[in-house]
DNA sequence: CATAATAGGGAACGATCATTTCCGAATCAA
DNA sequence: TTGATTCGGAAATGATCGTTCCCTATTATG
């Protein structure tokens, strides 16, 4: 019932050189894929072992012989689920001419991403704010760190279209750029209650004002 | 399934009729206080019983006879965390003359409750929206619907700007208002990775330019 | 004073949790 | 082939979870 998020457009993450030893049965992406919507729609907490072995199709033993425990899976799953959405942005981005155009395909992006299913299911880093922030240190710096990078790609974003005339040159772009996150993770946390498509499309056109 | 969130305002939200029977020894309203900032910090299911026992000053049997379960206890901490939030708003509003400046206003309310301690210890409506919308349809319902009741209170203040020439008439309060809301639950997630005032307090005037 | 009813507290319960252990199977280097 | 090494899988482990039970204490009612 659980599919993967997307289809592997990144190259394979373990090179897993073929020493000694009992190859794996698995695919470990995939089975960090299964692992990253388990987590995302239950939380860390919430997601119990049995409900991992459920979803990945492994025994406890394979699942703690490949990602230690519980925690190491969900760090492995963490740096996959941020790594594919980099990709995926990434690839959104690379159609927009323009600042402008950039963050308005960015506010898409994120748009696409909270209403129906996958908004339904949310997003990893925001579930990993809110059930480790204070529980975990390495955890919550992993997210801190992630909601930083995102935080200055929109500044430079923002200064891009300061430069080519697409943003207006009065704003700050720290400030713009950190407005815009919170508009984006608001997003995230509104599409877990279940929205549809024409309740969250027309907000990526609408926090474009925030650019005049 | 439309429960009264803001029921009772601050006056005593048990009004506890002595009958037989020995009386409570402890104030429920502060005993909800504490877990509130449980459950806000560490999640539905990462307060365990013995974190809540600790927090309460309770005895196990004694947080049961007061709130039948986990569950009881939590949907009471998230009641009265909904019309705690209420009350504070209702009274930051009342000193605002617009629409735009009430809008303001809750945007400053909301920025000042996302830094620091406030921020760290997080959200209550977020938390449950995270870690119960796909597992508790009773839980998840009574989010969507503090959510619900946000938006359309953010889409009259859009409208009454509107009416009295402080926001632009242009604008569809509706999504105005959503957008105003991903915001508003953006920042309470952003504010989950220890930021300060100097960094949360400007967005809610640049936010503003959303009403222009 | 007697009875009913509720609260406080702590020990005890079964269930479930994350984790480990054990063993047969599979692969590589010699 | 022979070790060395890793994997897959199922059963077992100890800890912790949420919850209940039982007993005493304290109040209202009759």
């Amino acid at each position: 019932m659980i599919v993967p998020y997307y289809a592997a457009m990144t190259a394979p993450s373990s090179p897993r050189r073929p020493g000694p030893g009992r190859p794996r049965e698995f695919d470990t992406d995939l089975a960090l894929d299964r692992a990253i919507a388990v987590f995302s729609e239950r939380g860390y907490q919430g997601a119990a072992i049995s409900d991992l072995t459920r979803a990945l199709g492994l025994t406890a033993g394979s699942l703690y012989k490949a990602f230690t425990d519980k925690r190491g899976l969900f760090l492995a799953a963490f740096d996959r689920y941020v790594a594919l959405r980099t990709d995926r942005l990434r690839a959104v981005l690379e159609g927009a001419p323009t600042g402008r155009a950039k963050i308005k395909a960015v506010l898409d992006f994120y748009a696409g991403s909270s209403y129906g299913a996958d908004g339904r299911r949310g997003c990893l880093v925001v579930a990993g704010a809110v059930d480790l922030a204070t529980a975990d240190p390495e955890i919550a710096a992993r997210v801190t760190g992630v909601l930083h990078l995102n935080e200055g790609r929109l500044a430079d974003l923002v200064a891009e279209g300061q430069a080519d005339g697409t943003i207006a040159p009065h704003l700050d772009p720290m400030v713009t750029a950190r407005l815009l996150l919170c508009v984006l993770q608001g997003m995230r946390v509104v599409g877990k209650t279940g929205r549809d498509r024409a309740e969250m499309a027309p907000l990526a056109d609408n926090a474009l004002r925030l650019l005049d």
